[in-house]
RNA sequence: GGGACGGUAGCUCAGUGGUAGAGCAGCGGACUUUUAAUCCGUUGGUCGUGGGUUCGACCCCCACCCGUCCCA
């Protein structure tokens, strides 16, 4: 079916296509290519010529058409798969002209598979010299141009596949990223933790302060919602007694699109029994390190032209010394005044806090505009204040004060964790005043979850618990300025 | 939500009020070691969408759509 948009180039493919048809099996499916092109290359490409030519070494490979290069009776072209490139020599003579004539149509894009045995050309690059060519999947759409490239962000997203098809680099960013998750899981593993799946769909979204996208049980004719955390869940499988449990997956979290948020992105969280917050900052710090010289091979990174060295141990600063660091005009009888921190808000950044927040959330917010985007180094920012931590255990000595850090790296957060609330009355406590700041107006305040609350008292133990945003982190180990650099397909709106 | 910038051939881009251009890709031709092959010829456009100003709009004005970046 010919279109009318269909552009001159795709609809002479399709009338090649259609000859193809005539002439038997347009898309074969028996091609079983015994090379790919990085084991050529690693196995043959330092050899010279002279000994290459004598081994005769038969391949056979298949991949996309990159490059076309037609002289007469002999033609180069350079096939792409999924390692590498290889390039190959076609003779009219060795092919027979019939084939060879049918060659000469094919297209850029084309997926091929060759035999032949190997040789290097004058310029020493390593090539098949090709006796059997076969056309393999018709390409109807023309690639972006050779030389340029596929550079509009918006294309790359929409169409990733062309993206991947072009662009070497972002492959390399997505093998990174799978880096990076398996890099993860054998840190997790490896310390006993147990990789486990909690449900997506939940009755009462929570484990976090966000808003969740709403859907539709038919069956059950119920609302759920997209899970915003796993957190609730996981820890209800401490109660149950495994201890160490982790998951990588997917939250789903109702705002806007920027280049630090995607609607859906991926967390590992991970709840260890008797840890603390303290141990969480040693064992995170390791564990990111490692994910590093997994993803780069070494744990002193570039982002953006800047250096950031995850090797050395990483800064630790409660958010009032953090906003005396980056802030130092405050005084502390500033910093500790309620009416103060609130007035400098709304004067300076326009921010309107809402009647029932207190001292830590107004710091908080302070900290939040003078310090956080400053924290390139990676530095753990803790004493989060019970009021913004519902989950987290208050601290024993420091009234008011959650034992929770939240980690800064290139003044993005990473990872946010706690000592986890393990008491089931003070968290019964806890629910009942986000629910009162619901009501009050706050729309990311969190649910009572009833059933979370029984869970508890059946008694937890003390645990340890941690959020790593697995984007958040690609994008720091690949030098993304973008989420949506790391996400394969990032939500985009509509085409129109 | 606000601001800046962008959207022109399949791709990469030029064009600033007077007949829409180049390179690559495509098509036809030459060429048996090319490297973005080269050479000759050639097809291809709702200039994001809709209004408006003007004798005349890719260009100026307004609204909208999509994107990138910054801010909230």
């Amino acid at each position: 079916m010919q279109t009318q948009d269909e552009s001159h180039v795709i609809a002479e493919r399709r009338n090649k296509l259609k000859a193809l048809r005539e002439q038997g099996v347009a898309f074969p499916n028996d091609v079983r290519p015994t090379h790919k092109a990085a084991e050529l290359h690693a196995e043959h490409g330092e050899k010279p010529g002279e000994e290459l030519e004598p081994q005769a070494v038969r391949v056979a490979v298949a991949g996309r058409m990159m490059l076309k290069r037609v002289m007469g009776k002999a033609s180069f072209a350079t096939l792409q798969d999924a390692t590498s490139r290889i390039q190959l020599f076609i003779q009219r003579e060795a092919i027979g002209e019939e084939l060879y004539d049918a060659f000469k149509k094919w297209d850029m894009g084309d997926i091929l598979s060759a035999e032949g045995t190997l040789f290097k050309t004058k310029t020493g690059e390593l090539s098949v010299k090709v006796d059997v060519l076969r056309l393999v999947s018709k390409s109807l759409r023309p690639l972006p141009e050779k030389f340029h490239g596929l550079a509009d962000q918006e294309t790359k997203y929409r169409q990733r596949y062309v993206d991947l098809i072009m662009n070497e680099d972002t492959r390399k960013t997505f093998a990174a990223r799978s880096r990076v998750v398996s890099a993860i899981r054998n840190f997790m593993t490896g310390h006993q933790f147990l990789e486990v799946e909690t449900p997506m769909l939940h009755p009462i979204p929570g484990g976090a302060a966000a808003k969740p996208f709403t859907t539709h049980h038919n069956a059950l004719d119920m609302q759920m919602f997209l899970r915003i955390a796993p957190e609730l869940f996981l820890k209800r499988l401490i109660v149950g007694g495994f201890e160490r449990v982790f998951e990588i997956n997917r939250n789903f979290r109702n705002e806007g699109l920027s280049v630090r948020h995607n609607p859906e992105f991926t967390m590992m969280e991970f709840y260890a029994a008797y840890t603390d917050y303290k141990w969480l900052m040693d064992f995170t710090e390791e564990c990111i390190r490692a994910a590093a010289i997994a993803a780069c091979g070494t744990a002193t990174v570039t982002y953006q032209g800047r250096e950031v060295d995850l090797a050395k141990p990483f800064q630790r600063l409660t958010i009032v010394g953090a906003i005396k660091k980056y802030a130092p005009e405050y005084t502390d009888a500033q910093l500790d005044d309620v009416g103060f921190i609130r007035a400098e808000l709304k004067a300076k950044w326009g921010i309107e806090a809402l009647a029932h927040v207190g001292l830590g959330a107004l710091q908080l917010a302070l900290f939040e505009e003078t310090a956080e985007s400053q924290l390139w180094e990676p530095t753990y920012i803790i004493d989060y204040p019970v009021e913004v931590s519902p989950l987290a255990r208050a601290s024993d000595t420091i009234p008011g004060i959650t034992e929770r850090f939240e980690l800064f790296i290139t003044g993005r957060e990473i990872a946010n964790g706690f000592s986890e609330l393990n008491d089931p009355e003070d968290q019964a406590d806890r629910f009942r005043k986000q629910v009162e700041a619901k009501e009050a107006g706050d729309d990311e305040a969190m649910y009572y979850d009833a059933d979370y609350i029984r869970a508890l008292e059946y008694g937890m133990p003390p645990t340890g618990g941690c959020g790593i945003g697995i984007d958040r982190l690609v994008m720091l180990l690949t030098d993304s300025p973008s989420i949506r650099d790391v996400i394969l397909f990032p939500h985009m709106r509509p085409e129109a």
